[in-house]
DNA sequence: TGAGCTAATGTAAGCGTTTTCAGAATTTCA
DNA sequence: TGAAATTCTGAAAACGCTTACATTAGCTCA
């Protein structure tokens, strides 16, 4: 067997489903044929209500459920829709894949959720485990990804969704906002404020077209406003409240030191005013921050986090509409854009 | 590439799909049998190199992915691990799921999460749903359910690991931290500091042993210090900070005002320090306030919180190992205890 | 009454895999 | 060299379910 992976190499021992009721033990006891106990199961209507009862009875008293994948073997449909997220330990994905979840299973759909840890080639694994498993939609983070991963769901033609983006001049399905357009409202709202030495910190952009649109929506804002995008200091950074720290002491060392600091998200945020905090530094005095996303953290933080709110619960909810439009046959399959806001605390202020 | 293209992306209903290669084609492509394509994907020493190679490159060349449902059916595994948990949107289990996940992954078993919204019935369902697709284990949040959902797993003798909490007295398969224990430590950490009139926010104890668990070990330390357990005040609120605000205003109306307030999670602590704080209380001068789970925001808030840390990635981790060596047939099915451990931050202090 | 309906149920053919068993090809060794 | 042992490979039978089609039962109505 294959020495690579020596613990799926060993099959387990014990015997499984050995007491599973099957459709057959269900039909024999209750009399009839296993296609009336399916039709009792999958479209009532069709028996009678003395049967069904009786039938019902059975696959209670017998505690049977159907066996998934003699269903999807059977019907070609699972019901089921996956989700594949960069990663579950996080606050922003976590919010809106709830409410996602929430809303297909008011619907009957179950959901799979897999994750990539921000990994492509992990990424088009677990798409490829969720299909095989017979999803009958999926939804996905953001769009950037190998053209081969495309490729694949198209040739299975399996409907997708993608969320945490909206991008207006692309044909794909996105139900998201305009990160470009939402991070340039909130430079916008920086320069106007009278900053001229803005710096950033962004999160990893490399397959990660949230953050690389959130990146060019800043630099879209400073060259409209008359500074130079190109020119932005920018350091990027993984998503960690240290990592934002690491990159804000990073930040203060340049001259002239920056009054304000555009964060790509707001852990990043959060972090660089811990740091700036204890640095002595006052905050929004002597270095504005500014975050993106609008969590938890942002409104507990001193002083208030100034951030870009984003819908995630709605996004979650449209973004499992959209999918099971489509399922029903009933969807021209367009996205749709989510309104993000700029929420004013009290981490930005004029440069003194 | 329109994803939700109603031409291509809908299957109808009851027309197979006619994309998705199967065995079959790749048997004939190849010009061998099934059963040699089979042994190729699962048990590659039984072919003829030459054989292999020819059918793995037609493999890669169709794009064959094997059909999960038809795959489960023949061979009654799955290599699939289940876990129900009461929500996504929470940071506390995030973390320990992530863990769990990333260990399974490594094994090449996948995860298949649900999640239950803190109901009974719903996780019920739950349960029977990833049954029926043929989980080889599951994992679960805590003890507290109804017998029956235990006798259903029984029956279809699913192992299972109950994660977030340890009853040492109990035989199930626990892999998780003593709550009680814990929280007693907390609270008699506070007795020690010379406050007497203490109060306690804490989750909802209806169906949640890991909340009522730590109410009870509260209680223990009060007896145990001489202060009535029986008589501690107590609110239970939802987890969120804006519940973990009202109950601390409430707790606030209390005569004698209460010198310290023992939260049953760190979400109702923060809640309550920033409330506290915007009555014009000093947290701690004016009222010490401690959580328990040791999140971000505990770290973040000022004052920093003094609270329980829990190892959630450790736990994740550990049961993920726990359920994998039942499935190699190599484990009695014993339960890990994890060490907690008392943060001291600047939330606690003696009363004035 | 019985022809002609409709409604309820049954029969049986798959769905895509794995796996047992048997047969073919190859190697070994007396 | 030929019989026996050893590899490979293929045919075909499950696995649990859905569903097209066939059949039967229960009506209506002339």
């Amino acid at each position: 067997m294959l020495a690579l992976h020596p613990t799926t190499a060993v099959r387990p021992l014990h015997v499984k489903n050995r007491f599973a009721p099957t459709l057959h033990d269900v039909a024999r006891r209750a009399g009839v044929s296993t296609a009336t106990v399916s039709r009792v199961l999958n479209d009532p209507a069709l028996v009678t209500e003395s049967t069904r009862e009786l039938v019902l009875g059975i696959v209670e008293e017998l505690g049977y459920t159907p066996h998934f994948g003699g269903r999807a073997l059977a019907s070609n449909r699972s019901n089921t829709i996956g989700a594949v997220i960069p990663t579950m330990d996080n606050a922003i994905f976590a919010r809106g894949l709830q409410a996602f979840q929430e809303t297909l299973a008011d619907a009957g759909v179950t959901l799979l959720v897999a994750s990539s840890s921000y990994d492509d080639k992990r990424e088009f694994e677990q798409i490829r485990a969720l299909v095989s498993r017979g999803i009958d939609g999926l939804m996905l983070i953001g769009a950037a990804r190998p053209k081969e991963t495309y490729t694949f769901l198209d040739r299975r033609s399996i409907p997708y969704v993608l969320t945490w983006n909206y991008r207006p001049d692309e044909k794909v399905c996105f139900v998201g906002f305009n990160n470009r357009a939402a991070a340039s409202d909130m430079a916008r709202t920086v320069i106007e404020r009278g900053h001229r030495h803005i710096a950033m910190i962004a999160g990893i952009t490399a397959s990660n077209d949230r953050a690389s649109d959130r990146v060019e929506g800043v630099r879209d804002a400073l060259d409209e406003g008359g500074l130079s995008g190109r020119d932005l200091p920018i350091l990027e950074s993984v998503y960690s409240l240290n990592d934002g720290r690491r990159a804000c002491a990073a930040m203060l060392e340049r001259k002239p030191r920056p009054t304000a600091l555009i964060c790509g998200n707001d852990v990043l945020a959060v972090g660089a005013i811990t740091l700036a905090k204890s640095r002595g530094l006052r905050v929004p005095e002597d270095i504005s921050i500014t975050g993106f996303d609008d969590i938890e953290l942002a409104e507990v933080i001193e002083p208030g986090l100034t951030t870009v709110h984003v819908p995630h619960r709605r996004m979650g909810e449209a973004a499992a509409r959209a999918l099971l439009a489509v399922l029903e046959g009933e969807s021209n399959g367009r996205g749709l854009e989510l309104e993000t806001q700029i929420v004013m605390r009290d981490s930005l202020a004029s440069p003194s």
